[in-house]
DNA sequence: TCGAAAGTACGATGGCTGTCAAACTTTGAT
DNA sequence: ATCAAAGTTTGACAGCCATCGTACTTTCGA
């Protein structure tokens, strides 16, 4: 498992589903910057957090490297683009207007 | 709760993720007419698919309706189209893509 | 060198959900 | 009138997954 090469609908939304995870993506994609784990403020544990990053690479959605102790992401826009022309472009337009509105 | 008025983009992905659920949008979506639960072939039991039917006419992604004692099911593609706009379209054609190279 | 910071690894756990079988309802055809 | 067909309802169950705490590793700064 980790096979980041092969991006499939199914595992993408499985991802996806998740709020936690929704909310790094559309993070990821908003400052188009690589960003620590840390810099998220998510609302979970450090250990679930580090769950839910390891299923985005998983899913082959991020990279990930390290800069020292810090964890990097990447987002993989263009090879999610490639293999889901215009999913994740809907995906977190829908989800910034969600936020937008749960969030003020 | 049934509250079909109402299209979020979290229970839309909660319903879309199961790939019974996403083979049903996707045929309602092919097809663009109105199909009864017993014409889909699912690979599941006939109680186990009316889960499924109710979980989309939950989420605000199907109509239902009787004809007889068939219950028919509609795509309610522009509610669809206007609450998450790209993303049905987008995710349709992944499916059939996965589908075409998944099923020969 | 020592300690704090950043994540990871590992169990454990609770809740959700997809699944089924069986019993039931309703409708239409014979 | 009866019977089959189409779905629904209910209850039960198994598996998965998000979550956590704790212990651990590694790196950098003081």
């Amino acid at each position: 498992m980790d096979d980041v090469r092969t991006i499939t609908l199914q595992r993408a939304l499985e991802a996806l589903v998740d709020p936690v995870r929704r909310s790094i993506v559309t993070r990821l994609y908003e400052t188009s910057v690589d960003l620590r784990c840390g810099s998220f403020d998510l609302p979970v544990s450090k250990s679930t957090a580090t769950h839910h990053f390891r299923v985005l690479r998983e899913a082959g959605l991020i990279d990930q490297y390290y800069v020292g102790t810090a964890r990097m992401n990447t987002l993989r826009r263009a090879e999610i683009d490639q293999a889901l022309p215009g999913l994740l472009d809907a995906l977190i337009a829908a989800d910034q207007r969600a936020t937008a509105t749960t969030a003020p």
